[in-house]
RNA sequence: CGCGGAGUGGAGCAGUCCGGUAGCUCGUCGGGCUCAUAACCCGAAGGUCGUAGGUUCAAAUCCUGCCUCCGCAACCA
């Protein structure tokens, strides 16, 4: 509860989405969990009385698979990685008070009767599920999983099969969901982002949703059918009802609960906005089945790319959060992701940029007006901060600019644009900076008669700092305390800055200690440079991609390969991708569609001879039919296998 | 014609709804100051505001066409 009393505003639920407990999130994921601790801080601080919960999702067939290759059971695994998420999540400063686990016990209780009762009710129902099965793997795979009818594991052939498995019946609350979205304009945010949801998914129809598999165990049971357990997002989403108390008894009734009632509905859901579609659509919907109050917000943030160098595991510069805390300190973490994110599109993080923000906002403009501000006042006060009695018109625009950086941080924060409020606290101390220029307190101190005026401009400034550090607090809590500590001051509260003069004449400020020493830029690339060359030596021999299982002659005759030529060539009309080729394989034409279009323009293609699948069964793609398919490699760049000119059509290639 | 967003000095962005001297941060160059972390303050250079038309006394801003980039969807047989 908040403790100054006459400002308890009610209750602030704010959620970050559950980490997949695979592994090892980097920036980007953690991203996410910064900017909701902001939030939660900031509402802390305006009176709030706040519940901030994360945590990790931690079912699934992959990690049923990394915990078999590693000999470890799947709940030995997700313990690990739940530690290490655990670590990073707390490296940053995270202020949960949550960590909710799928693996919870009351969690999995609670998701088995909710399953039971949206059954009993006639929102599930037992269908089967379409797909590719792979006999050996006896695992089931989506059509885009199954590339080229091959299973993605083990690389051999796949065939289509039904799986028997439980749906939720999505369309019948589309209309419900469509009406609310519209009538609460504020419900999915940004803006954009709804628009995505409502053109792209509910205009168009929706599906139902596929909510249990047998194909592997690492999950809740069924429990009126345990060959089943219960698929990802039913699981995953009922984390942020259970984790503040949702329970169901065996009737299927909530259970009353002072915990649930209190904090549902959840205020904001901060999510990535890769998984809007399962927040906005199948988690309101699975509410709305329930009859249980909607979330207030949904809020969609936007990623970080990685400069213009992309990251991956193979190039040795993954971007892990607690590696940059190392570097950076968490505070120089925090302000960098919250100060550079934009509101709806992607950020951008480099180490060049990393530093040069560094540098110049903490470094250079906070670190140094903390610095010089207290070293002034222990030389010409020996550290007392005096009373302001000497004013002057300078010092009304100071005043001015306080106030409204106090504004605008409030506003911003309310609306989720994390990064202008960060940006108005330093304009503040920008503007402190120069008001020192202007009122040249070193110029003051040479006139015995002018103390009383440089007690007064010291005064405005470590008051500015005080307020800056209090407005500080949510994006960088421990600059914020050591500055508060520095100056010697109990006025912390956010109610303390909308006046100015805080600070008690009298006290003893502290000695000033460096906030933010400056960076080397070029000495510290050369550092991360060098770390990622012997990164690169020490993981030398990339790993030897996994090849297929050996095949017998007769397997490999099955693929009807064939020489052909490239007679037209056209760009499919609705895809980015795809190319329609006509081929001319001596005997007949055929009509093929590729995925090579970012690779290839079709005059490049018109005439080369090249190796065609000719007896691959007929698909469609965007709505062009494809018969066959022609020989390329690579994955990030494909270049197609061109025959000799000279090479004649319509032959066999073995 | 799938839906949506964006193109503004070297970089990143604001300004566009409600037309009227093009602004901020970083970078570059010059100057000032000396309390301070080679920092801070001031000044300058640098922009045909993607492009072609249109409306208007006046267009970054309104209208139309085109080009490019991005997100979502689709999609890599």
């Amino acid at each position: 509860m908040c403790n100054c009393p006459g400002h308890d505003k009610g209750k602030y639920y704010i959620t970050t989405a559950i980490a997949y407990g695979s592994g090892k999130p980097h920036i980007g994921n953690t991203y996410e969990v910064i900017m909701t601790d902001a939030v939660a801080r900031r509402k802390r601080q305006e009176g709030y009385d706040v519940f901030f919960m994360t945590g990790t999702d931690e079912h699934g067939m992959k990690i049923e698979n990394l915990a078999k290759d590693k000999g470890v059971s799947p709940k030995e695994y997700v313990d690990n990685v739940a530690e290490i998420i655990k670590g990073i999540w707390d490296g940053v400063g995270a202020s949960y008070d949550k960590f909710i686990r799928t693996t919870d016990d009351y969690h999995e209780e609670t998701v088995a009767k909710v399953f039971k009762k949206l059954y009993e009710q006639g929102d599930i129902y037992k269908g089967s599920y379409e797909g590719w099965y792979c006999v050996p793997c006896e695992s089931f795979f989506t059509d885009t999983q199954a590339v080229d009818g091959k299973c993605p594991d083990c690389g051999r052939p796949v065939e289509k099969a039904n799986e028997e498995a439980y749906f939720f019946k999505m369309s019948k609350y589309q209309d419900k969901l469509l009406k609310f979205i519209e009538e609460n304009p504020d419900y999915i945010e940004p803006e954009l982002r709804k628009k995505e949801m409502v053109n792209n998914f509910l205009k168009a129809g929706l599906q139902d949703l596929c909510v249990s598999r047998t194909s592997f165990k690492w999950g809740i049971p069924v429990d009126f059918d345990d060959k089943h357990v219960v698929y990802v997002w039913l699981d995953a989403l009922f984390n942020y009802a259970t984790g503040v108390g949702l329970r169901i008894d065996d009737e299927g009734n909530i259970v009353p609960n002072e915990e649930f009632n209190k904090w549902w509905p959840c205020d904001v859901h901060v999510i990535g906005k890769d998984i809007m579609r399962f927040h906005s659509i199948y988690w309101t919907i699975f509410l709305m089945a329930l009859g249980l109050p909607l979330p207030k917000k949904i809020f969609g943030h936007p990623w970080f790319n990685f400069g213009a160098d992309k990251m991956s595991k193979s190039k040795g510069n993954v971007i892990y959060a607690d590696d940059l805390v190392k570097r950076f300190g968490l505070d120089g973490v925090r302000h960098y992701c919250l100060a550079e994110m934009p509101y709806a599109s992607d950020g951008s993080i480099t180490y060049d940029a990393i530093i040069a923000r560094y540098n110049a906002d903490l470094a250079n403009n906070l670190g140094n007006l903390v610095s010089r501000t207290l070293a002034m006042t222990h030389k010409y006060f020996g550290g007392v901060i005096q009373e302001p009695n000497t004013p002057d018109v300078l010092d009304d625009e100071l005043k001015a600019e306080c106030a409204q950086a106090v504004k605008a941080v409030a506003e911003n924060m309310d609306s989720f644009h994390i990064a202008d409020a960060s940006d108005a606290i330093f304009a503040l101390l920008r503007r402190a900076n120069k008001y020192i220029d202007e009122t040249a307190p070193w110029v003051l101190a040479k006139d015995e008669a002018s103390k009383p005026r440089l007690g007064t401009v010291l005064y405005n400034l470590l008051e500015v700092i005080r307020v800056g550090a209090v407005l500080l607090e949510p994006f960088m809590p421990t600059t914020s305390a050591s500055i508060l500590d520095q100056l010697a001051t109990d006025a912390r509260s956010l109610d303390s800055v909308n006046e100015f003069g805080g600070l008690k004449a009298g006290v003893t400020v502290a000695e000033a200690k460096p906030l933010f020493a400056r960076i080397d830029e070029a000495k510290m690339l050369a550092e991360i440079e060098a770390e990622r060359e012997a990164w690169l030596k020490a993981n030398a021999p990339v790993e030897k991609p996994e090849g297929c299982a050996i095949i017998g002659f007769d397997d490999f005759m099955k693929v009807e390969l064939r020489t052909a030529q490239v007679i037209a060539c056209e760009p499919v009309k609705k895809a980015k991708k795809l190319l329609c080729l006509q081929l001319d394989l001596g005997y007949e034409k055929r009509q093929v569609v590729s995925g090579i279009a970012q690779f290839y323009k079709p005059e490049d293609l018109i005439g080369k001879k090249l190796i065609m699948v000719a007896n691959l069964a007929p698909a469609k793609l965007c709505g062009v039919e494809s018969n066959g398919m022609i020989l390329a490699s690579g994955e990030e760049t494909v270049r197609v296998v061109f025959l000799d000119p000279e090479t004649p059509l319509g032959e066999r290639v073995r």
